[in-house]
DNA sequence: TAATTATTTAAGACTTATTTAAGATTTGAT
DNA sequence: ATCAAATCTTAAATAAGTCTTAAATAATTA
């Protein structure tokens, strides 16, 4: 299965630059060019992280922090400082490995796959929970009112997505770039028909609820 | 728990040195000097082993891969070779990092205990118990019902696998990854074969059960 | 009210899983 | 080292589940 690489770079060309190197190596990438970007892109679909360190605007430490907080997946921090104090506050902080600028793509490629092969650990339990909807992101299981919920995988990345930003109007072509991996034109009515199927499983469950609102000509949020 | 640290280097300095260096910091050490005595000191109370590449005898590629195969720790390679390839070789290989020689102490802190934060919730218990299947660890025995069921190495892995995991879905990244050592392409059957020959044998045991549960599209998990 | 956007249903396309069997590979005994 | 037995992988056919599309209906906005 194709993993997903986030890329966190300011330099629009070595972005760029990383994008074509990994794709050609079988990876699907997301860029962003900041760490606020970068955090706001993080989701369920990052399989691992690729940092700039020299970003503008919160410092690296703080960036890795929130990063891991929201999604906890491997850090590579690329960095042309060859302190080593500096790399030890890294890894303390929960960096998985680096490397210094300039790098081969060959070293590169290696600690990538590293990272990657080593992070099956599954450890760590993700539980999201609104109003009376509890979503387990580790055994992709869903309860709506104390009863089980059997969802698709579509389906379930949707709930998640929404979940995950319960304050924020998810956007249809957020929505699609996240649940599948596209964008699709506006006169798709594939999430639509999830939605609707998403939101019947979960009336089957709690007839008194609603929680899913629509938002019209924009998307779809959480209920207050 | 103080964490044991296998030291394989053939230079008597060295080793020496790198035993002070992981006792100040709070790890139990155990020396050898060569791969074959790695091999041979290798077992169940090492946490993690760093291997020194310019040994005599074997090749570092022969030595990493029968240490994981004795039991599978994190292995740091010790290296005064820059190369690049090299590098690769070694990764794909199964080292889980490396250091080149000469290196900053504090470096080398920082690489293992990331390496060994990585590595710590995989508490090897003897027995595991699920319903009515008990797995024993020890003499590769399960029984189930009652019954002894025979099982092949893989399909031994792939019930412990669950049963380590009782709650969570193991996806099939996460199986290829932990009982066949890679990551196959979606679109290979073995795991899918080896689950069908699994589960035929646990429903000869026990007809009336219905142990382990299909979630299409990400991968499987015991019932509840 | 007209135009646009969303919801729902159902059918067929498509994807993923299961099973069986055959050939390849590995393991273990001689 | 060789052979036999067991196991693993691959392939193909079948089965099960999911996704997309289309069309009809409903809701919202201008």
């Amino acid at each position: 299965m194709q993993k997903t690489i986030l890329i966190i770079e300011d330099d629009n060309e070595i972005n760029n630059m990383l994008c074509i190197l990994l794709q050609q190596n079988g990876y699907k990438t997301v860029s962003a060019f900041s760490g606020t970007e970068g955090i706001l892109v993080h989701g369920g679909n990052i399989s691992l992280i690729l940092l700039d360190l020299m970003l503008p605007g919160k410092s690296g430490e703080e960036i890795i922090c929130e990063l891991k907080e929201k999604h906890n997946v491997p850090v590579i921090v690329m960095s042309a400082i060859h302190d080593i104090s500096k790399k030890v506050n890294l890894f303390s902080l929960g960096a998985d490995d680096y490397v210094t600028k300039p790098f081969h793509n060959d070293e590169l490629l290696a600690r990538i796959s590293a990272r990657l092969r080593k992070n099956t650990d599954i450890s760590v339990s993700e539980t999201l929970i609104y109003k009376d909807i509890i979503l387990n992101n580790t055994d992709y299981s869903v309860t709506c009112n104390g009863k089980s919920v059997e969802l698709s995988k579509h389906e379930f990345a949707l709930l998640k997505l929404l979940m995950e930003n319960p304050k924020r109007t998810c956007t249809k072509s957020i929505i699609y770039d996240t649940v599948w991996d596209y964008e699709n034109s506006a006169d798709d009515n594939t999430l639509n028909v999830h939605m609707s199927k998403l939101r019947k499983k979960l009336k089957e469950c709690n007839p008194d609820e609603d929680y899913i609102e629509t938002v019209w000509g924009i998307g779809y949020r959480l209920k207050k």
